[in-house]
DNA sequence: AGCACGCCGACT
DNA sequence: GTCGGCGTGCTC
């Protein structure tokens, strides 16, 4: 079959950090391979790898080629238009094709033995109640089970073994007496879609009919919309009308705790298929999950970051909820931001984006300012809940004790007294942040890493937040040998237990990474609080998003001031709509909702602007400030970081870098400075940072400085649009 | 990245 | 005498 001109030279990308694709020689005993399909190959000395067919020729510049082992599939796994996201993101994120390829990819996929992706049963009853009790008179298990299905199908048999540890067998029997069938999918009933006929507020309607003109081709639009103005209802009326052109859409949320709320709320109201895909989820379901959308099976996905990658087969359009959340930007790895890479996606897939949000990043709002994005704007609240009173409290002379103050603590016990629940919001856990000695300053630090320690005080231990070390607490100072070792700040810990002495009759429920290590933790403590008897909830960042707890009246913020100091030129921009995104929880239908924030500056402006004027008009404020600075969004920033045991080597290595970046025209070189976090695990940490008003000009640097640096002495890597500094 | 080869220190 | 540390170099 194959001529001389054929293309016998298979281009391979493989998970290798030096080169795009690696080329393999096509023995005559297989067929050509489509593009975008797995095949086996061996690397190196002799090891099997998984790679993905990313073009041919008839020749290859390399001596002797190995052969292609194995095609292991017949049709493209990918096709042109993932490839074509795929080589976009490596160029973007400059790595390469196969690294970019193998971090979106479920392992599944990667294994080298190629068998079919385990297929779920969703069992569904198929006949009668009166039938089944006929006939299986003799079964009473069976008729159990069959009762089961038949209130609660589908349902996979899994969720059965509460009845039976036999379910699937019950379930294998109810099936061959035609009382029960499975299917691979949770087959809806397409019938089953509720209507509440909602009548849109003026602003969803003008957002709605302008988001209908631009269902079939790209365009990015911002869906900028107030907590409670009625985003979610926007989001369910867009997916129905794709789902009409039997289109499919990707759905992406912030964090794993918000898919199922989401997923419940959408299911409820559309005719179609409906998945979940986060990282909590076996590696055989996101599997499946591909497999489905790529076939075309499942009409939604509702993802979290890496969902972006999912393939699918008929994609008509990306919804990103809170596209301003950070959660978007992989933080380890290949450093992608979804919530850009869907823009790129709709682009390559010609279909719409949305992004939704309360409190736009300055990047998506400056976009929107300028056109490039389509600004639908939802200004009024579809629940007409008064907007909450915000107290800005100063502490100085109303000082916390254990956190608190205690006009804090009156507002608290009045809401609670009047039946409400509250939350109080600190961005802290532990007991306290610090452990000092009151005679010479000495603070508690940790070995390994350049940060403070912070005391847990139910472990009476200091823990190490950043490596998870853990150390004894010194009764005499290390330095100069005083008793007066003193913890001091506030965390979520000490915060609870301020609150357990003060308020006595009433449950306090924390919500940090100590205390919600499980799904499980999380579902008992919502449980507590949607009960709906008074409570305080205490919680971290974990809280400032999702979960909506629809009796709160009142949200105490304590210590936001840090934000003031943050060497980080976000750090106003995240203060602003975390505050933003907290307030909105505040208030109910009947009482107006209250904010109490404690600082010692309120007098500073940062609050003035945002509470006076408004986010939008902050943002604008912070955009304008931006452009004068010359920092994003106005410019593009990539950051180098480097890690080494040995601090000179590390500073030597870096500063030899600086100096090839410094005659660059158009940009700017800061650096080398040490990270936010200097050490971390025994490794000293230091970074560059580049600044330029020229994306281009700044990745042909960056391209050059691979080139240049590409030894292994001293490990580095390139941060493109980095959204943090730690 | 992963893996092999290779050359020097502290252990049965 | 070996085990094992990590520096160096390669993968079509």
């Amino acid at each position: 079959m194959q001529s001389k001109n054929q293309l016998n030279v298979i281009h391979v990308a493989l998970k290798i950090p030096f080169a795009d694709h690696l080329d393999y020689q096509l023995p005559r005993s297989l067929s050509l391979p489509p593009l975008g399909a797995r095949v086996l190959v061996h690397l190196g000395r002799n090891k099997p790898v998984v790679g993905v067919v990313v073009g041919f020729s008839e020749t290859s510049p390399h001596g002797s080629l190995k052969p292609i082992n194995e095609i292991l599939d017949n049709e493209a796994f990918f096709n042109d238009k993932n490839l074509a996201l795929f080589k976009q993101a490596a160029k973007y994120y400059q790595i390469t094709l196969g690294e970019m390829i193998f971090t979106a990819v479920p392992s599944w996929f990667k294994q080298v033995h190629n068998k079919p992706v385990p297929q779920q049963k969703w069992w569904q009853a198929k006949s009668s109640l009166e039938h089944a009790e006929q006939l299986l008179s003799t079964a009473p298990k069976q008729l159990e089970v069959f009762q089961y299905l038949l209130n609660h199908g589908p349902i996979t048999s899994k969720s059965l073994t509460h009845l039976t540890k036999s379910a699937a067998q019950v379930c294998q029997l109810l099936a061959d007496k035609g009382l029960a069938q499975a299917n691979e999918l949770c087959l809806v009933d397409n019938q089953a879609a509720i209507d509440p006929g909602y009548t849109l507020t003026t602003d969803q309607q003008t957002a709605w009919s302008k988001l209908q003109h631009h269902d079939k081709h790209f365009k990015v639009m911002l869906l900028d919309g107030v907590t409670g103005s009625g985003k979610t209802e926007i989001y369910i009326r867009f997916i129905q009308s794709l789902l009409k052109q039997h289109k499919q859409v990707l759905l992406l949320v912030p964090e794993i705790g918000l898919t199922p709320q989401l997923f419940h709320e959408i299911s409820q109201r559309i005719n179609g298929q409906m998945a979940i895909l986060h990282s909590g989820l076996t590696d055989s379901a996101r599997a499946r999950v591909w497999q489905h959308a790529k076939t075309g099976k499942l009409d939604v996905v509702v993802a979290t970051r890496s969902g972006i990658f999912t393939p699918f087969q008929n994609l008509g359009a990306i919804l990103i909820d809170e596209e301003h959340d950070l959660s978007y930007k992989q933080q380890e790895g290949v450093r992608y931001s979804a919530r850009d890479l869907a823009v790129l996606r709709g682009k390559i897939e010609h279909i719409p984006v949305v992004l939704g949000s309360a409190t736009p990043s300055l990047e998506t709002f400056n976009h929107a300012q300028q056109g490039q994005y389509l600004w639908l704007k939802l200004r009024s609240r579809t629940n007409h809940n008064p907007l909450p009173n915000i107290v800005l409290q100063n502490v100085n002379n109303n000082k916390p004790n254990m956190g608190l103050s205690v006009k804090s603590l009156n507002a608290i016990r009045l809401h609670l007294t009047e039946g409400n629940q509250v939350l109080v919001f600190l961005n802290r856990r532990g007991w306290s942040p610090k452990l000092i000695c009151q005679e010479c300053g000495w603070v508690a630090q940790c070995d390994d890493c350049d940060v403070y320690l912070t005391y847990h005080k139910h472990l009476d231990l200091l823990k190490c937040h950043h490596c998870d070390r853990r150390y004894l607490v010194p009764e005499f100072c290390p330095a100069c040998g005083s008793q007066h070792v003193e913890t001091m700040g506030v965390g979520t810990e000490k915060i609870a237990e301020g609150l357990k002495k003060n308020l006595s009759t009433t449950d306090v429920v924390r919500f940090d990474r100590d205390c919600v290590k499980t799904p499980k933790q999380w579902q008992n403590n919502l449980e507590i609080v949607r009960s709906g008897k008074p409570c305080v909830i205490v919680g971290t960042q974990m809280l400032s998003k999702g979960h909506d707890f629809p009796l709160l009246s009142l949200v105490v913020v304590v210590n936001v001031d840090n934000s003031f100091f943050s060497a980080d030129f976000r750090a106003t921009e995240y203060l602003a709509q975390l505050l933003t995104q907290v307030s909105g929880r505040a208030g109910r239908a009947d009482t107006k909702g209250e904010v109490i924030i404690q600082t010692q500056f309120p007098e500073h402006p940062f609050f003035n602007a945002l509470f006076a004027q408004g986010y939008e008009t902050f943002a604008h404020q912070q955009l304008t400030e931006r452009i004068q600075m010359q920092f994003p969004p106005a410019t593009y920033l990539a950051i180098i970081r480097a890690q080494h045991r040995d601090s000179y080597m590390l500073e030597s290595f870096l500063t030899e870098m600086t100096a090839c970046c410094n005659d660059n025209q158009h940009v700017n070189v800061l650096g080398p400075i040490p990270a936010m976090i200097a050490k971390k695990q025994k490794l000293h940490r230091m970074q560059i940072i580049l600044n330029g008003n020229q994306r281009r000009a700044l990745h042909a640097l960056i391209r050059q400085l691979k080139q240049q640096f590409n030894q292994n002495k001293v490990q580095w890597f390139i941060d493109i649009d980095p959204v943090s500094f730690d």
